[in-house]
DNA sequence: CGCGCTTTGTGAACACGTGCACGAATGCCT
DNA sequence: AGGCATTCGTGCACGTGTTCACAAAGCGCG
């Protein structure tokens, strides 16, 4: 028979949405839970039943009606899905503040991702040692990621060092890049960027807080700005 | 005449990009550039010209055909739409890793959200200086949100002691949480949650890099997750 | 002063994501 | 074995967001 291979394209709204549904998943097999509904994982995920049989429906037909959802070979499904079937070893550029927190923060390794190296353009921040990693210099990149196969790179430099530490990523071999400073990177066709900024999430909330109704005068359902969930 | 109250809802994804429009600004402004297109802040943007104009347009109609948009007006309004006409200090819960890092990166200051204060449970945290802030327990959460008028908290908790450190920030007064925990918090009604969750933009990028096309075999336009940038 | 060039602002078509509602499948109980 | 309660999987309608395409508006030049 000829290899599954092709498997549908799955949206990006539901991409985004099965890391957290991993999470709960893998919370309630710690907890011995065997068995759970749509309506469950909802909750806990604090979004609407609908979405969550649609969303797991495009992994497959891996529900049984009438009962639910089996936790722990949904597990699987939604890792292999997201390709987390082995470590993504990550490679972190630049050792200021956010760098050496990335580099400490024990969630990263936990949850698949052991930080690779840590790397500075600064020679004064070589040589320390932050989360069991030593902080190398810029230039032995290149090395990193060939040797540690690593194909995700962090950006945590300031945002004028940015563009550059992206391009050095790109030539060192990553493929895939998480950029934590506030600028757009301009990156080669193929390479898939993804951007956290701190101050826009602030911004945001500002805007929402903002236009809020003074205290008294409650509007029904003002709530929220869709990334957040209520009780 | 009457005040221009009620003023039209901005869609959430206009949101969201204002605040990148906002820094591009501000730098072409640092730079002396005096007008800007639509076209030109698409380009260092990222995004569609069309989408910068009908972004730009909720706001009112601030640019002059045939020519572009005024930066430092624009800036100015943009500022005011999303409410950053004054400063919002935060209060950061959990000075660990992430939250020192958080306390002090710059960024946060320079974009008008000054860190109020810093307040962790474990007394052995608690004195330290970081940022030019020191770390206070956490009982003294509500003092600090009330004589800084803080409306908005930083959860840096670890996962465990998000929802209680969430619970305590609504009681102290706050009304917009910005979450780095990975955990769904459970907020009263009213209350604006956003979440970062780094591990989970790891495992985006794990999902497309994953499906990636083996090297030799380019697939056309197999680029991106859809939040990031291309040259 | 009018003509042509540029660029905005927006209507309309399209794509994408969400949520309802219901048929189909399954397990349990009698 | 049959009926009933439960829960999945999904077609469909709706809403939100994106992109195109073009008329309207302004500027500069001859």
């Amino acid at each position: 028979m000829p290899v599954e291979r092709v498997r549908r394209r799955i949206p990006e709204a539901t991409v985004a949405r099965l890391p957290v549904y991993l999470r709960i998943l893998v919370e309630q097999s710690n907890e011995e839970v065997e068995s759970i509904s749509s309506e469950g994982l909802a909750e806990l995920a604090g979004v609407n039943a609908a979405k969550v049989r649609k969303d797991l429906s495009y992994l497959g037909s891996y529900g049984t009606r009438g009962v639910g959802y089996e936790v722990a070979f949904l597990v699987y499904q939604v890792r292999r899905e997201l390709g987390l079937t082995h470590d993504w070893p990550v490679v972190i550029v630049g050792a200021g503040n956010l760098g050496q927190a990335l580099a400490g923060y024990e969630g990263f390794g936990e949850r698949g991702f052991p930080v690779a190296g840590i790397v500075d353009i600064e020679p004064g921040k070589v040589g320390s040692v932050i989360g069991g990693v030593r902080v190398r210099h810029i230039d032995e990149l290149s090395q990193i990621v060939q040797s540690r196969r690593v194909s995700i790179g962090v950006v945590a430099t300031p945002p004028a060092a940015a563009q550059d530490a992206a391009e050095r990523l790109v030539r060192a071999g990553v493929t895939s890049i998480l950029n934590f400073a506030p600028v757009v990177l301009a990156v080669p066709r193929g390479i898939s960027v993804r951007k956290v900024d701190l101050a826009v999430e602030l911004q945001i909330l500002s805007y929402y807080e903002q236009r809020r109704v003074p205290v008294g005068l409650h509007a029904i359902g003002s709530n929220d700005s869709g990334r957040g969930a209520s009780a």
